[in-house]
DNA sequence: GTATGTGAAACCGTTCACAGCA
DNA sequence: TGCTGTGAACGGTTTCACATAC
């Protein structure tokens, strides 16, 4: 395992690969080539060698890669082999459906803890959690070996959350608020931005059309 | 504005000026320089200007950028200066959280319609809409004037809704679905994709513990 | 003097092309 | 022969540095 710089993208594509993988392995596929992968993926072959070539080598020359020892090296790598403890700040609309999530189960995630500010909401069971105050965030975090803090609250709300956590002493954070957080070098920050996202389907659709609209009407533009 | 390629990280910060913006906006500042803006967002400020370029010259020399009129080109810019219809695909808990979701209606978009395939869903009012089946999709975008389909189904099923959303005509689609989606080089699509986010923080957890005990210990290993 | 706009340089990630090995 | 692993070439983004304008 060289410790070059590893590009964060190239994280990211690992997980792609996890999944693909997974849908190959339950189809009962045993071997595949970064060809077929790619494929499957939509990038390039020699992305997929060049990402994997930073963990080592999980290749066979002249076959391709076994199905289920490269997902068992992939998962190794970004961590997807043990459980992980997440805790939840914010139960509003969103937060119960992180909750309530399916998908986090199987996937070696489980909330062990939720917080809230409303003592309105304070106590609430959702899923298998209760909802405590916020005040119990450094006890909760410690007894119950919370790793990563899921930030849902409102955008104004969100860094003093952050903050809260960090000093909770959670690793990372994924925050699901559209604000830009500021925490110390050494606690991580994923965001998951929609309003981001849909902003840039905006632009495109919006440049799509009067870039359509300049090529279609040959007629000279007065107005510049 | 020149119609050079523009790669798209720059759309996406657009969007987040546009927010330090509005934040500046709120806060009565009239005028700012692209270190301040740079330094709110935490990057270089040559990146802002050079983000700018591609659209025109919206600053003043000696000065800076007159917070109001740059917001407004930016806006101008992302199609953020309209309303946009958006329908829904998967009311499960992840979609009734986007429908309730009060950010949306304050950024410009609204939900207009959200689509089922459980029948027992069928007809159940959220918020403004009421959950339609899926057979209703191609008259209700038309009817409607749906431009972005929005995908909260289970990954499964994430192909087949994208496949009837580009037949009934949308424009877009942002999918929550941990999927890669196969569309028409016509139909945009943004992913946001949390479960990948937050593999992406687990390795960089994983990683940063293995290189601390790697460094903490040094004694030679002998497994290398 | 100050801050933008922009060519040039540095940097980084992707793709190519082929050596190396089953 | 076939496919991986990888140095080298390529292309694109970020940063620098300075001419330009207020």
């Amino acid at each position: 395992m060289k410790s070059a710089k590893i590009p964060s993208v190239s994280i990211t594509r690992l997980s792609l690969y996890a999944r693909s993988l997974e849908l190959l392995d339950e189809k009962g596929v045993e071997v595949v080539s970064s060809v077929r992968l790619a494929d499957i993926c939509g990038i390039n072959p020699a992305q997929i060698r060049k990402d994997l070539a930073y963990f080592g080598q999980f290749g066979v020359r002249g076959v391709g890669y076994y199905v289920k020892e490269l997902l068992f090296e992939i998962r190794k790598i970004l961590g997807l082999d043990r459980e992980w403890r997440l805790g939840l700040v914010g139960v509003g609309n969103l937060g119960c459906a992180l909750l309530r999530h399916a998908q986090f189960e199987s996937h070696g995630y489980t909330f062990v803890a939720a917080f809230d500010k409303k003592p309105k909401r304070i106590g609430m069971k959702i899923g298998d959690v209760e909802v405590a105050p916020l005040q119990a965030m450094n006890r909760l975090v410690k007894e119950k070996g919370i790793e990563i803090g899921v930030i849902a609250v409102m955008p104004a709300w969100a860094q003093k959350a952050a903050d809260m956590l960090v000093r909770a002493g959670v690793c990372g954070i994924l925050n699901f608020a559209p604000t830009q957080l500021r925490c110390p070098a050494n606690v991580f920050v994923e965001n998951v931005d929609f309003s981001l996202r849909l902003n840039v389907l905006r632009y495109r659709i919006t440049s799509q059309r009067s870039r359509r609209q300049r090529t279609r009407s040959k007629p000279p533009q007065r107005l510049a």
